[in-house]
DNA sequence: GTTAGCACTCTATGTAAGAGAGTGCTAATG
DNA sequence: CATTAGCACTCTCTTACATAGAGTGCTAAC
């Protein structure tokens, strides 16, 4: 356990180290936060800090710098209950309520809006339900033989196909195979689709394949495409000034591979979740931290939204703003999802 | 004008420094090329290439490097006619066949080939019709007085709205104002819409500016959302080990103004077109080249791809790859707007 | 338990020297 | 007259070394 005055010393070197990205030494905490201490003290609770695993040194004589552990401690105990404050809680909701009514437009705004609260790269996934049901099914003809599937899905998600069919089908046609469709379908996921007996005309067989197909791609690429914004602010860090950690971090983003597998471990659980340094399961993410929540209405709609940056990071604005933009978004979609009818 | 002999050391020196990243000097443009000429010779002509500005030296003893100039020439004269290799050309229809049948699939897939192609970033605008038409318009009730409008554009695209009516409003209603304006807008584009006399019901109207709206907004922003893709191979080039270079241009493409600027003079004239250093209008793009064409229908659809990268690039495999491209996507694309029937 | 004092360590910075690459010029050559 | 050999010169890059600065660990005194 630590001692009130190691957990003080602890908060002021990850602050400093946090704000300066250089190494902290004893006798700048007490010139700069008026310890009634003297320096050597001081160095004696940091080798005890270092002993202990909470910082490190570079070198036998060269300041202290948290480690991951540190970090952990520092999260832990002092830096969970931030809060974003009010004036910029209220400028916030103003830009959301400027842009289009549209989930798409959300989305994409928080990710750029929490990227440059943090000065740090932004992920963002599109919200989406455990499992898709069809809301509308419309058929429109483009050509003899070709038309347009659109498949309207709940929480006002669309997809669309061409299907190809082997015969001239007419607009009549079609428009009378939606309204079939929509009567069998509506409501259903797909695997209750697929179950049902088959006896459609050949044509229509092939509309319900379509349909199937689609949301059955649907289900399974959960978090296809999550917005990651932002990495002109993180790249400006100090620890990115070594090609080598930039391109690894680039590569791993642009990639999105990675985001994308860390994504459903999030929605596990409630609350804001901080995996730091090595806590990372890619390698080349060991320098980097990420604060993730999920956001959206528990057990119907899910989202992922959060922060990448390297491990030295404001924690305290990183989590508060995460935090908070769960909460915003959460309520943007559930109203979205709910009807705006009920204040 | 430039001499033969010239043209070749030109060439030579734009050769070797496009894969080495050195300046060239003398020596090693005669040990490496085989020429029948000694190495002072050759200092003879590059003084000359220097004078005339194809060339620069960063130090008085340092080897050539090419200048802005000296690229242009070197594209005009020696890199235009490349084409990409049969068993690539091969290779790439292969891959593009094996995606779904989507224009959206298929930008984005374009991006990636074309990132790894060429080693840099690759920009591919979603190709985009002069103005809008309505295909089919489509109303689907969500709620008492909530329902979506899916708005069918040519080119299979699809918009969709959330429209809040003042009363409640049945699906039949809905689907009675479905055909009626389906009717009336069929084919037409907003101005024409809009142009059409009033005398609606009243929701209907309410219907009618949102479609006229969409279809603003979808003729406004023309270009709105190019891909972007590849900075992690542009960011192995070692012009951008240096943090500030990188910083620069990681901020401008992430940003994607200036990509979105740049289109609408692509698509202008026919070909590929290629911008080199001091050419770009943003300061910051200095250092960089952008080879783009344009693709699609002439007239009817039009998208942009192209590249992106230092101007210290491989221009023969950069346009050759952006050419092919330009090609494949047209065919594609044409062959989706037209129909498939007619091979 | 705390602190002053001091020797020690490691980095960062600046300077100097030498190697290497490449040039420009001059004079000789075919 | 174009070409070339030869050579002095220039500039960068690397290595080595010295120095200043920051910071520590330890010991002895308070």
């Amino acid at each position: 356990m630590l001692s009130g005055r190691q957990k003080k010393i602890l908060q002021i070197i990850v602050n400093e180290y946090i704000s300066t990205a250089q190494p902290v030494g004893s006798v700048s905490i007490v010139n700069k936060y008026g310890l009634k201490l003297s320096s050597a003290t001081i160095r004696n609770e940091m080798a005890r800090l270092e002993e202990l695993g909470y910082i490190l040194r570079r070198h036998v004589s060269g300041g202290g710098v948290p480690s991951d552990r540190g970090y952990r401690y520092y999260v832990e105990s002092l830096a969970r209950d931030a809060e974003v404050p009010d004036d910029e809680r209220l400028m916030l909701l103003h830009l959301f309520h400027q842009v289009e009514r549209e989930l798409e437009e959300w989305t994409h705004l928080a990710a750029v809006i929490l990227a440059r609260m943090v000065n740090n790269v932004a992920v963002v996934t599109f919200p989406k339900a455990g499992e898709c049901r069809v809301k509308h099914v419309e058929l429109v003809s483009l050509q003899d033989s070709l038309a347009l599937l659109l498949l309207l899905l709940h929480e006002a998600r669309v997809r669309q196909q061409l299907i190809f069919f082997d015969r001239a089908v007419t607009q009549e046609e079609l428009s009378y195979a939606s309204r079939e469709l929509n009567n069998l379908f509506c409501g259903l996921t797909w695997p209750q689709i697929a179950a049902q007996a088959a006896g459609l005309p050949l044509f229509q067989e092939q509309i319900k394949d379509s349909v199937v197909q689609l949301m059955a791609e649907e289900d399974e690429r959960a978090y296809e495409e999550p917005y990651i914004v932002g990495m002109r602010h993180m790249l400006t860090q100090p620890e990115f000034e070594q090609h080598q950690n930039m391109l690894r971090v680039v590569e791993l983003l642009e990639s999105r591979d990675v985001v994308r597998m860390l994504i459903p471990s999030v929605l596990v659980e409630d609350g804001v979740n901080v995996v730091i340094g090595d806590d990372n399961p890619e390698d080349a993410m060991r320098g980097c931290s990420m604060i993730m929540t999920r956001y959206g209405v528990p057990g119907e709609i899910n989202g992922a939204l959060g922060v990448i940056g390297p491990t030295r990071m404001h924690y305290d604005r990183a989590i508060s703003a995460v935090r908070y933009m769960g909460s915003l978004m959460s309520e943007l979609v559930s109203e979205l999802y709910n009807g705006p009818g009920r204040q």
